[in-house]
DNA sequence: TTATAATTTCAGTAATTCCTGAAAATTAAG
DNA sequence: CTTAATTTTCAGGAATTACTGAAATTATAA
């Protein structure tokens, strides 16, 4: 293939970034040679841009596709499987933001509801189960709103983010109108 | 130390997803031990409790530092250092976000920037950046967006977050009242 | 079918990250 | 100061994770 030095550095970033971002280097490069391929591309393809094994390459691409973010199709007269990344990068974002909760967060609420069920018989755990309590109320209103916001459509969305931190005023203004939340949590 | 069967699972579950969040069991172990801990622990303490090293409780507790997560203080008397992670679950959840905006987001903003000031000369690259153009505006976006949002009170965020995919509704309520975002991005 | 192209799996090795104990450095009390 | 307590550093070994090539599996064309 041969990339271009452009291609090469956007490429590059992602690998190194991906330990930070819970991926692996491969992983990493490949979702961001795809990302920035306007065809899509299969597996030798990959293997030969980034100088990875085949097999690796193949990992790499079950890992994505576990993520949900490599879409696969197949072009007419050639067998081979081509993968890309979808175009809408909002869609992309709600993806990550669901995967990520679904792996980061959800088992954590699920221990700490566990947690929550037992009665303390010490001073110790009374006061352990208060923190779990206070942080399984943020976690679960922070993930809840996040899951609410991201249902909203892309235009919506800019308009609530331009919006920014006047939201204050806005709230202000909501009370006095007596204008109601969608939520009892 | 000796930890109840409720705070051992606590920080065990911490320690199994640390590496699912980009630290390492050690650093997810030492961190949940100081949430649920009413009082400061020290590094003895701490090495205990958990069954480390005494170095790898240093370590542990300089990479917890270098996240703004935990205090540090001086009891009266005792010349030794005392941790604890601070009250305000809040205030933690903001230096979470902070922190990992600095680690995770800003050095791809900070390469897409330079990428995009590139001028493209064969086709690829421009296809390619303009991908890295609707990434960097998506981030660029959604990174100031949540940076407003955090600045608000705790009150305020809670009354934002109950209003969730209200929000709709809302917007377009201000659309009619002509109600300005702060920002023009 | 059979043959071949394409993909996946997996055991072994390479690379990286984690953890420890010993030694060095720092801090504070006497 | 000197000494002792405390913390940090770091080299080396342990554990984990990543990667490869070869073999096995799957899918498609003839």
């Amino acid at each position: 293939m041969n990339l271009t030095p452009l291609a090469q550095s956007f490429v590059l970033h992602f690998g190194e970034m991906g330990s930070r971002w819970g991926i692996n280097r491969t992983v990493g490069q490949i979702y961001a040679l795809l990302f920035v391929s306007e065809k899509p591309l299969n597996a030798d393809e990959i293997a030969e841009a980034l100088a990875f094994s085949r097999s690796n390459v193949s990992m790499g691409l079950k890992e994505l596709d576990s993520w949900r973010l490599v879409r696969l199709q197949h072009l007419p007269g050639d067998r081979r499987e081509y993968f890309s990344a979808p175009e809408d990068v909002w869609a992309i974002f709600r993806t990550l933001a669901d995967e990520r909760r679904k792996r980061e967060i959800d088992p954590t609420l699920s221990m700490l509801r566990d947690a929550l069920l037992v009665t303390p018989t010490n001073a110790p755990d009374v006061y352990a189960q208060k923190r779990m309590a206070d942080m399984h109320e943020l976690i679960d209103l922070v993930t809840n709103w996040l899951n609410d916001v991201q249902k909203l459509d892309e235009q919506t969305l800019r308009q609530l983010m331009k919006l920014g931190a006047a939201a204050k005023k806005f709230l202000e203004l909501k009370e006095k109108l007596g204008f109601g939340g969608s939520h009892e949590r």
